[in-house]
DNA sequence: TCTGGGGTCCTAGGGCGA
DNA sequence: TCTGTCGCCCTAGGACCC
């Protein structure tokens, strides 16, 4: 049996804990810039505010309804999140954390305990010690247990937000009650054509045949199609290092020249370095690209991308730095107004098994360089040290106007009681 | 004026050597 | 020497996830 644990509403939640006052009121949080909304309160969902909704599109609506609006504030999230990650270790042996808020648990072996009381308890204990409510789904497969949990999710006053999928006959409602589009690896594309097919529902989806699948929805769709028919196809994953590591942002105003282009992607390039140094890897390939703005269509665009093979692997933020630069060199057009650009770090190697170069190496000072960069930066916080490059008197800002503060992670931010 | 960021996996198709 | 075939590797692009 998996468990799939999965916190409501995660970052509005997260907003929610430290502002009780918000209980009952419709909370949304935006992401970088407060371009888009990424997480929504269900008070939120019923004024129809979608995901991905542009908050200056809804800001007059937002207003009417009074609505909190909150920049992300993933400090806080990340730190909610392992406080949540750690209650569920203590539950089952085996813990996979499959995003910042969901988690799948292998409960083999626990066929003689009640479920669904396990379910309540997990709950329970992570609402007491964190103020986070969650989902439980329970299910033979990782698919079913996706299910069961949205079903715990969309009625949590008759499962009392615990679901456990154990028969085969709750197996076939279930199916015959999710809609095509809302089944765990069927995105936009797929549930199109299946719907042009005539699949309404998961059931559906599993009266298909085998070769029509394959066909149209590759080996992943087929996995799908076992695992809702509860065979058991994909297990919990361990933690493995990224294949990749990308640092992009927009930019809060249209830049034309190459000096300000340098400047941020020598701060993203230091990111992704730092990135690879945290998870002990070196990165043999580094990508940068430069957008223009998509989104307007009065003005000529132009998306270019560079990708460098490094001569040696390395993690030094300087040398992935100047061979950022290299790439910006080659992709920058001038004439153009620049939105968002982007550096990402390819073809990783662990650090300790790198393969050396005959003619040319990583400048071996650099190591103990970062390692010293790193530690300062850890115990200070908030990337005190950075390459001069860097942008030190800090002109580029996000646009944050609703920024919570990081309640459990900055001693100086952490929430008062005022008392009469 | 203002529309996010960070990932993974799979497949098709081309190049290339055996 | 030429041609066909197979398998491997690489890349770009598409689809998905949160």
């Amino acid at each position: 049996m998996f468990a799939l644990v999965d916190c409501n509403n995660f970052y509005a939640s997260c907003e929610r804990v430290f502002r009780p006052d918000l209980n009952g009121k419709p909370v949304v949080v935006l992401s970088n810039n407060d371009g888009c909304v990424i997480a929504r309160s269900n008070e939120a969902k019923k004024l129809n505010i979608p995901m991905g909704a542009p908050a200056f599109q809804y800001q007059k609506l937002f207003d009417e309804n009074g609505v909190y609006t909150f920049s992300s504030n993933f400090a806080l999230y990340g730190d909610m999140s392992s406080r949540v990650m750690s209650i569920l270790s203590t539950y089952a042996p085996q813990v996979e954390i499959y995003s910042i808020d969901e988690a799948f648990l292998c409960f083999d072996g626990f066929e003689l305990f009640d479920l669904e009381e396990t379910g309540k308890s997990i709950r329970k204990k992570i609402l007491k010690f964190t103020g986070i409510p969650v989902s439980i789904g329970f299910a033979e497969t990782k698919a079913l247990s996706k299910i069961a949990n949205r079903i715990a999710k969309k009625f949590p006053e008759r499962t009392n937000s615990v679901y456990v999928i154990d028969s085969d006959e709750k197996r076939k409602k279930a199916l015959k009650w999710l809609s095509i589009e809302e089944v765990w690896g069927v995105g936009r594309q797929h549930s199109k054509r299946l719907k042009d097919n005539g699949v309404r529902n998961a059931w559906d989806f599993v009266q298909m045949s085998d070769n029509w699948i394959k066909r149209n929805m590759s080996i992943v769709g087929l996995r799908l199609k076992k695992e809702l028919e509860g065979e058991r196809i994909l297990e919990i994953e361990s933690v493995q290092n990224k294949k990749s590591i990308a640092t992009t942002r927009s930019f809060d105003e249209m830049y034309t020249t190459l000096d300000q282009l340098k400047e941020r992607i020598v701060t993203f390039a230091s990111s992704c370095a730092e990135k690879l140094r945290d998870q002990k890897t070196c990165c043999n390939t580094v990508m940068v690209f430069i957008h223009t703005n998509y989104f307007r269509e009065d003005l000529p665009q132009c998306n270019r991308n560079a990708v460098i093979k490094l001569p040696y692997p390395t993690n030094s933020s300087i040398e992935i730095a100047k061979f950022a630069i290299d790439g910006l060199q080659k992709v920058f057009v001038d004439g153009y107004k620049y939105k968002k650009a982007g550096v990402i770090v390819m073809d990783i190697t662990p650090e300790n098994s790198c393969q050396l170069n005959i003619f040319e190496n990583s400048n071996p000072k650099h190591k103990s360089l970062m390692t010293t960069i790193d530690k300062i930066n850890k115990e200070i916080g908030n990337r005190k040290v950075m390459l001069a490059a860097e942008d030190p008197g800090r002109k580029w800002k996000m646009k944050q106007e609703h920024l919570s503060p990081r309640y459990t992670t900055k001693l100086d931010e952490i929430i008062t009681i005022k008392t009469e």
